[in-house]
DNA sequence: CACTGTGAATAAATTCACAGCC
DNA sequence: GGCTGTGAATTTATTCACAGTG
């Protein structure tokens, strides 16, 4: 699913898998950098990061070291080659669209949340069945509807999706959106999804988050 | 942190740790349940349960036997029982006020996401700093000020907090919640949160999970 | 000497496999 | 026979501990 590859003298090619859990720190050390370069600090070490991200050091470290060693032993990282690595590996280095499908209440806030804290993915496309909402200009982009989605995806190559739609339509908009080609989905739908091949999907289920906290809230109390 | 507590005969009470990860599947159980409610069904299995949730079998009965064995062998789950003792785990069969700081686009999507998901789980306190936002109802709430915050939440039990607001001043509003009160928080602001002493912490970082599936909708490709 | 990179040790979570029961 | 409940085995993730290096 994902893998590194690591081209090592003699043109032999080791491919090894990356965790998953590594991938998702990743933007944490990236967000970390871009703060450190506002600062302008040059060096970071590993113990300064774990301080800033909650991560162990040896975690961080070892999460780095997956994708090759670019730190200098005895110093620390360099700050700036780091996020530039690091923006590399993640695929921000060039400019990702990204499909909305659901520009209601949730959708349009998540539609200018990532307007306003990404300069370099953006949301390119809206769709909804919403008759009210259809043709309506969210976070600069018109609404289409979603009956056009396929036909209007087609050679696109957008490859990142949100899927803020209600429960109950998820799966079929996700499997909509894997024919239209898109490999990955953020899916804030109340719903299990069955992954289509070779699309990653990250569910956000903000009603299971409150009801779990709801234990947490109780549980530590008396 | 999260403790279990099952009486034995003879008085004896064992007390053991249920794991975090069980914690945050119960919301998934809790919702098939209640589908299967609407569809009439009455008993369920793991294995129909593991068709709907996504998670194995033996997970599912693994996760629930931490709480006492209330499945009959040979048959399955009472539907109804085991949605009523899930809800009873979570804290979810009173109402549980929750408190939302900041209440900007995403605040304001999320007060109406509760509102609507959840007869059980009510906003019944919101602030902000934006003089725009103070004073007006958003949700059926009026806006407070953050800094009445302190006096305002004082003797209100109130044990659940939303987080909202931009990064950079979240862990001082993490802090202020923990000393009115405030046992658990599902925070969205983009930054590294030291949870206070016996509160605990979700994080959901909108910007962070469209970043790492950056990577994978790259990785997937080629 | 300070800090990285990494095998080895540990801890945590999941899956296997089956005994026990309806 | 079919399904739960659960120890044992396995896999996965984290932490330890230290060798290697600028």
């Amino acid at each position: 699913m994902n893998r590194g590859r690591i081209s090592q003298k003699g043109a032999v090619t080791i491919e090894f898998c990356i965790p998953e859990v590594t991938i998702r720190r990743l933007p944490a050390y990236l967000r970390l950098l871009s703060e450190l370069e506002k600062e302008h600090a040059e060096i970071v070490s590993s113990r300064d990061m774990s301080i800033r991200t909650g991560y162990s050091s040896e975690q961080i470290r070892k999460d780095l070291a997956y994708f090759g060693a670019f730190g200098t032993r005895g110093v620390g990282y360099r700050v700036d080659l780091l996020k530039k690595r690091l923006r590399t590996i993640l695929g921000l280095d060039e400019e990702v669209s990204v499909v909305l499908v659901g520009a209601g209440r949730l959708g349009q806030a998540l539609a200018r949340h990532v307007e306003v804290q990404h300069h370099n993915i953006r949301i390119t496309r809206i769709f909804d069945v919403d008759e009210e909402i259809v043709g309506e200009i969210v976070a600069g982009v018109r609404v289409e509807h979603a009956s056009q989605m396929g036909t209007s995806l087609k050679d696109q190559e957008i490859r990142l999706a949100v899927v803020a739609v209600p429960g109950g339509v998820a799966q079929e908009v996700v499997d909509a959106l894997a024919s239209a080609g898109v490999r990955a989905i953020l899916n804030f739908a109340p719903e299990f999804i069955e992954s289509p091949e070779g699309v990653a999907i990250t569910s956000v289920d903000l009603s299971s988050e409150m009801r779990s906290l709801a234990y947490f809230a109780r549980g530590s109390l008396e």
